[in-house]
DNA sequence: GATCAGCTTTTGTCTATACAAATAGATACA
DNA sequence: TGTATCTATTTGTATAGACAAAAGCTGATC
């Protein structure tokens, strides 16, 4: 049985990493949770004393507790879902379709996807704007055998990467982040100058042996970072204490 | 007044932090703090939640409650331990410390880094070569009041992200990747050119709500990536620098 | 010797209550 | 109008006590 203090604990920070309470949103007070979970005030406090000193919430007396503004403690795979991260921020995203196109797996690609040649993909490449200026080149595959349902979907209203986050489970993904200079088609798109420093996202998601999406994202250096906050104690590690030296 | 739980929690604290109780060291149980403070033992077992929380100490039941080694999760900090991650993967590491002063913050930077102005700091500047060949610019500050014993260190034979992993244990740490154009010392330094794009690292660590070490790490976009595998429900950790063979 | 049950220590969780401290907002007053 | 004071709300800290859970230890039993 899980502890009521924790129970509160993750639901309150579910809904702050799901984006459903965002920054500067008001948390329930005290008073409040211990109702709605049938507690004692200390357990709700003790709750929220934690997420208070992971640096999720801020508490102040007589005004309550707020979600915090920094983007804390973000997840995997927020790195790169750009829709939601910007909706979380509070910036407007929209992105356009600019390729579409179902494709046999050539010999080049299929190495380096570890696929088999002549595997059917969806190939898209699509461009991501936050507050109308160019943010994002996202040059995708899908597996058209894994994720069948990609072949039906536009992606006209949603962008694959929160549509494939929504619809396809992972058991593995792989990141890799490097500087790049842009090129002259890069650099049009992205409404930068050519040989303007670019940071690329490429990411390569599995579930189990099965390749589902293979992606690179172009971002322009001057516009975009990737950023994230650890705790070292989060996952509980257990660094076994040695035995004996006790004295 | 000072509460009695942050008073137990600071003398823990720092008897962690000078060193007076290693990593495996036995803290007093819970039974013989609360007649040293005179308070209840929920009052005890506070200080010992959030020193735990923060990843200080770990706490067993029956066996009681122990100082953590100061390398718990050492999956988020390798992201940055380049002599650590080199030596790992059989490259021969060295650097070399291009300036080393001790200054006060400036208002700019004590903006940045959320501190007070006029703190006293150790400002750093270091360069890494992998196999020979320059990989990385280093530009540190370490806070000397959060961590005195810097002031007596040289770095020369200790990189100082090493000695520091060593030596403070950390309660968060937040991170930024960038690319940037190397700028005309910059591209001297790493052996490259001017305006080449170079993936920037950017590394605050605290410790409670002090700022342990801020640092920028800008490597060679051509001879640098980061990359690292994730599982679902792991943390968001970009491990494993890797030296670029780029393919 | 092996196994199981019970004992002991230490931390984990929870309750119910109490008073303190911060502070926004309302009210009284100059 | 501006200012000081009061009040209500909300969090912060602390207490004393209770039982649960983990895990090492002991001893009885087969």
């Amino acid at each position: 049985m899980v502890p009521i203090h924790q129970r509160i604990l993750k639901d309150i920070e579910s809904r702050i990493i799901s984006g459903i309470w965002p920054p500067g949103h008001r948390i329930p007070v005290e008073h409040e949770l211990l109702k709605e979970y049938q507690c004692s005030r200390m357990t709700v406090n003790k709750a929220l004393s934690v997420l208070a000193e992971r640096g999720m919430i801020i508490r102040r007396r007589k005004l309550g507790s707020f979600v915090a503004s920094r983007q804390i403690d973000r997840k995997v795979m927020d790195i790169q879902d750009i829709s939601t991260e910007a909706e979380l921020a509070g910036h407007e995203h929209s992105h356009k379709i600019l390729m579409r196109k179902i494709e046999m797996l050539d010999s080049t690609t299929a190495t380096r996807l570890g696929e088999a040649v002549g595997a059917e993909i969806l190939r898209l490449h699509c461009l991501h704007a936050v507050d109308g200026k160019a943010n994002a080149l996202e040059r995708r595959i899908i597996m058209l055998d894994v994720v069948p349902s990609a072949r039906a979907e536009s992606f006209a209203s949603v962008p694959p990467g929160k549509w494939l986050l929504d619809m396809v489970p992972w058991s593995k993904a792989r990141h890799v982040i490097r500087a790049v200079s842009a090129d002259a088609t890069t650099a049009r798109l992205l409404e930068t100058e050519r040989g303007e420093a670019c940071l690329t996202l490429i990411r390569q998601t599995w579930q189990d042996r099965r390749t589902v999406t293979y992606v690179e994202f172009i971002h322009p250096g001057d516009r975009f970072q990737f950023a994230g906050d650890f705790h070292p104690n989060e996952r509980g590690v257990i660094d076994q204490p040695s035995r004996g030296s006790a004295s």
